[in-house]
RNA sequence: GCACCCGUAGCUCAGUUGGAUAGAGCAUCAGCUUGCGGAGCUGAGGGUCGUAGGUUCAAGUCCUGCCGGGUGCACCA
């Protein structure tokens, strides 16, 4: 158990005592009070009240004359309704720093989801295309609940799914043929000729709608693997994955498994086979659906009348396939919130096969240009090496005109931390909830509730850390005395509670916010409390206060994905 | 038409699952260098929480209606 949880249950046990018998409060019902100066904890008494038909702030007063200081708490005070009470910095804070040191990088994690072998899905971009700031939410959102469903103890597989045979392969490889054929793409071009031909062949088709049958048959021909263009589109397929695998690996993601769309259809014909039989997919207008109205889910469209596959289709094919391979026994969809009609429907159908797995969809809204949404299609879209772009020159020119003694490596290096940093946060600060209307003003801003802002938080640990060169540091806190010094140990006390309330509800911004609040009040801290020029207990307690600090800040940067630096 | 999401300061967003005086960042204005990094700190102005009812000791939070924005609802993914 955590200190924090204990100092609560503490509370909790002098609040059973001092009420009348039968009377029996849960650590859920602790809250926090709204301003510092007020405590630590709350106890409402407002359920008591209640039952004992009396006014809560007379009861409030009650119960604290009745609880003394004991074990962590310092101090009980009725304010209005509540008993609250402030936890005692020197042996709370003692015991935090014990926990921290004790679990080292394991402070913050906890093992309910020991045994459970969980599968996310996330990264699931289309070949043939570019990567776009829409897609990097996708990325970092997937990325930060592997993160943090591990540090929760879960078995976590973390697979893409790529999507490189559906109506856009067509299109662009039917484009490719018809127009571009016998070209030579040099291998620097190759995404922005993909991106060209897509969007060509978009125009193209609709001027003139009647060529989407020639279309209809590239895709059946890629379907069946057979036919001329199964060659371009290996090649071109080819150029994409390449393409994605750069662009992953240079985003730090940990994908156990890539599945391809390309490489269920086999599976998913054979599926759809025998739910003909089972009489669950029927024969509707020429296609074949699995009518779902009756759960007020429309129908599920599965084959076309040309006789295609549709993506729900084969997603069938891969649920089975991801079972066969991992068989977890909960899977996490982390896809679009406008996917979520298909999801249900998919995992409606699902269990009418008799999948009995948990699935779960992490849905997040999308993001957006401040003219309207982004489309492919049209070209309409900003790209992920824009934005990248963007920010490392950024990065570069904030980093130069402070270290112009630098070498251009060491620009580079720090430059390419507070790029990512702050492309990771700002995509993860946000409710996922919330579309992102993006701006890149806001996005190239390092200042405030950024990412660069919690880089510099830490750079600033550490440089003090340094400085203080052989001075020890030690986990005591018998002199802090400072306001700042005791919000800062009882938030470090928290972080853990954190960690896991994020890891449940899977919104980052959790984690984002605490994280913040973390450096604000060490900024604070730091702006009014000396700690090198401090001798002695001061000294070295101050500066085990400052490391634990920076080791949380890493702890928590590290689940979102973000890299630190050591100076910037 | 139906379903889902959203509406909080000029802008972008938090708001402890119904509780105390609704908080941050940006922007604006005014300050902070001889002590550790100014990507920082302190302060000020700025709010009928879309709107009208309802439930409750207590509503930004729950319920209903309405208004506004977004998304989805059979051959896209």
């Amino acid at each position: 158990m955590y200190t924090i949880q204990k100092a609560k249950t503490e509370f909790l046990q002098a609040i059973k005592q001092a009420a009348p018998p039968g009377f029996i409060p849960t650590i859920e019902d602790l809250e926090t009070p709204p301003d510092q100066k007020m405590g630590d904890l709350a106890f409402p008494c407002f359920d008591l009240a209640k039952g004992l038909k009396r006014n809560p702030a007379e009861i409030a007063t009650e119960l604290a004359a009745k609880i003394g200081p004991k074990g962590f708490i310092a101090e009980v005070k009725a304010v209005g309704p509540y008993v609250n009470v402030l936890l005692d910095t020197k042996s709370f804070g003692e015991a935090v720093y014990t926990e921290m040191k004790e679990l080292g990088d394991e402070y913050g994690t906890s093992d309910v989801g020991a045994d459970k072998r969980l599968m996310v899905e996330f990264a699931n971009l289309n070949s043939h295309k570019d990567v776009h700031i829409g897609h990097l939410r996708n990325l970092f959102v997937g990325q930060a609940a592997v993160n943090l469903l591990k540090a929760t103890g879960y078995d976590v597989v973390p697979v893409a799914y790529i999507n490189d045979l559906g109506l856009h392969v067509a299109k662009s490889v039917w484009g490719m043929k018809t127009y571009h054929e016998h070209e030579e793409v040099k291998p620097e071009n190759r995404i922005a000729f993909l991106r060209d031909v897509y969007v060509e062949a978009n125009k193209i088709l609709e001027e003139q709608p009647a060529l989407s049958a020639q279309v209809t048959e590239v895709f059946r021909h890629l379907e069946d693997g057979r036919g001329d263009e199964v060659a371009l589109w290996k090649e071109t397929r080819g150029w994409s994955i390449d393409y994605l695998k750069e662009v992953y690996s240079e985003l730090d993601l940990t994908i156990d498994h890539w599945y391809f769309e390309s490489e269920v259809i086999a599976k998913t014909k054979k599926i759809i086979e025998e739910l003909i039989k089972k009489g669950i997919v029927k024969e509707s207008e020429g296609a074949w659906i699995v009518d779902l109205k009756d759960q007020d889910l429309g129908v599920n469209l599965l084959i076309k009348t040309d006789g295609t596959l549709l993506y729900n289709a084969k997603d069938l094919g891969l649920a089975m396939k991801k079972e066969e391979d991992y068989h977890p026994t909960r899977s996490i969809y982390v896809v679009d919130e406008r996917q979520s009609h298909a999801l249900r429907q998919l995992f409606a159908t699902l269990k009418l096969m008799g999948f009995e797995r948990e699935l779960q969809h992490l849905s997040y809204e999308f993001v957006t240009l401040e003219g309207g949404a982004m489309a492919a299609r049209t070209g309409n879209v900003i790209r992920y090496e824009d934005l990248r772009d963007a920010l490392l020159g950024e990065a570069r020119r904030e980093t130069e005109s402070r270290h112009q003694d630098w070498t251009k490596k060491k620009v580079e290096k720090v430059a390419h931390a507070v790029a990512f940093a702050a492309m990771r946060f700002g995509m993860l600060k946000q409710d996922t909830g919330k579309k992102i209307v993006f701006n890149l003003k806001d996005a190239v801003s390092f200042e405030g509730f950024t990412g660069p802002y919690l880089l510099y938080t830490y750079a600033r640990i550490r440089s003090l850390i340094k400085k203080a060169g052989r001075k020890k540091s030690k986990g005591t806190s018998t002199t802090l005395n400072h306001p700042t010094e005791h919000q800062l140990v009882l938030r470090l006390a928290k972080y853990p509670e954190i960690v896991f309330d994020t890891a449940q509800k899977l919104e980052p911004a959790v984690l984002c916010q605490y994280l913040f609040d973390l450096a604000k009040t060490f900024a604070e801290f730091y702006a009014n409390v000396p700690v090198l020029t401090q001798e002695g207990a001061k000294l070295s307690e101050r500066l085990g206060l400052v490391k634990a600090v920076g080791d949380v800040l890493a702890h928590g940067l590290d689940l979102l994905g973000i890299d630190l630096v050591e100076e910037m």
